[in-house]
DNA sequence: ATCTATAAATGACCGGAAGTCATTTTTCAA
DNA sequence: TTGAAAAATGACTTCCGGTCATTTATAGAT
């Protein structure tokens, strides 16, 4: 016998996903695999070798998965946007919640609980949509919209605000968090230069803190002026 | 004699950067090759062996000047900056322009005119700081730092807001000019299919209209709840 | 004019990562 | 038991950022 070991390296028996259900499940750990990697350290530091060597397979196998690799973390992407998704209708729907500042509370909370989806929002842009199959990235926008067409009109009521200002704040929401959260955690070594620095530690913001202070403003704004939206040129 | 090569290929003479002058000209040679590259496919498609061929010299020449690709896309980054900047607070002065409209029209020019600044804003947290040298990046944030204070001073005064209000403004235009500019300019392919799926294509916005109207309502809700900057949590 | 020390410029080279594919190995059905 | 199908593998290719021993233009000394 080859010396017991329990279900790790070299037992090759039972590894092998045959049928769909296997199959996805072995894709899942892949995508676990990277979770808990990017969970580690940036995404720009982590190699295809390190994941798949994480999920326990051969680099080839992943490829057998994934297209690429930007293709897989805009998987890990989506899986947590729409996660972030369910939790914010949740909220929106929850009477206990009946102030705007409840409501902001909230929203931020569900970000905050969401670490990684920050950081991989701050990518997805920059780096992700480059080398992703078009179609690929057809399927992910394509939810996306659906989600922000339909919590943005629970949105609308909630918050009282004019018809197509709520899926516009979400539109909003997607490419101003990014940018708050790359803001709020640069790289390690730049964020302690920043802090010691006296003149520049107002860089490091604070991500909650800032993006309560912008959603506030902006949803003022909205309610006192919602014909803004509609003016195609001043 | 060599067959008079009108200063290009093989004619080495004269080519040597000797003097501090002639360094800092060498210096910028490469960083307009860098940007004429620039202007024709994005910074993830530019290598380094490009940059340094366009600009006439060897790849190791180019590391004389610069440290890392990031670096030197970033001083490309920061030149263009600081050029917005100079135009604003231009803008700003010019008594000709007095309305709130008028002024933001100005500044909308100010981003159309510099596309190449959008797009490096877009790529500068996600990818820029991560491979430059910490004091290099400190260099740049002061200088921004310094802009953003002297220039969100003048701002409260012409746009009649309380104090801070203007620097968080330009503060906040950091995230959410790349945020929109990537949003506005996908990739090539992608962009195609997005305009052709009748149900995606409201994801291609257009970045002067839509920062447009995202700066109204912002502006909007800072001047009737100028509080909301002050407090801590709610 | 010639020689020499300096340092700018070079490009072959290195390390490492993404992605490929011929080969191996498992599985299942005949 | 066996053979076809296909999942898994990892050595390999390609490409890029970055290095450094070597080459060579230049300034100044003789």
């Amino acid at each position: 016998m080859t010396h017991g070991q329990q279900s790790s390296r070299q037992d090759r028996s039972g590894r092998r996903a045959v049928s769909a259900d296997l199959k996805d499940r072995r894709r899942s750990e892949i995508l676990a695999a990277a979770l808990r990697l990017l969970s580690e350290r940036p995404y720009a530091a982590i190699t295809m070798s390190e994941v798949a060597a994480a999920a326990g397979v051969a680099k080839g196998t992943s490829y057998l998965y994934f297209p690429t690799r930007e293709a897989l973390f805009l998987q890990l992407l989506a899986e947590h946007y729409l996660g972030w998704f369910d939790a914010f209708d949740a909220q929106l729907q929850a009477s206990a919640v009946t102030n705007l500042d409840g409501w902001i509370d909230g929203l931020l909370q569900d970000f905050a609980r969401r670490p990684l989806l920050l950081q991989l929002m701050g990518v997805l842009h920059a780096v992700l949509e480059h080398n992703v199959p078009v179609a690929e990235v057809l399927v992910f926008k394509r939810q996306l919209a659906q989600r922000v067409t339909a919590s943005g009109a629970a949105l609308e009521q909630r918050l009282q605000l004019s018809p197509g200002a709520g899926s516009r704040l979400l539109l909003w929401l997607q490419a101003i968090v990014p940018g708050l959260a790359q803001m709020a955690a640069p790289p390690a070594p730049l964020r302690a230069a920043l802090l010691a620095a006296p003149d520049l530690s107002g860089f490091v913001i604070d991500f909650s803190a800032e993006l309560r202070r912008l959603l506030l403003a902006l949803i003022a704004g909205l309610r006192t002026c919602p014909e803004t939206l509609h003016d195609p040129r001043a």
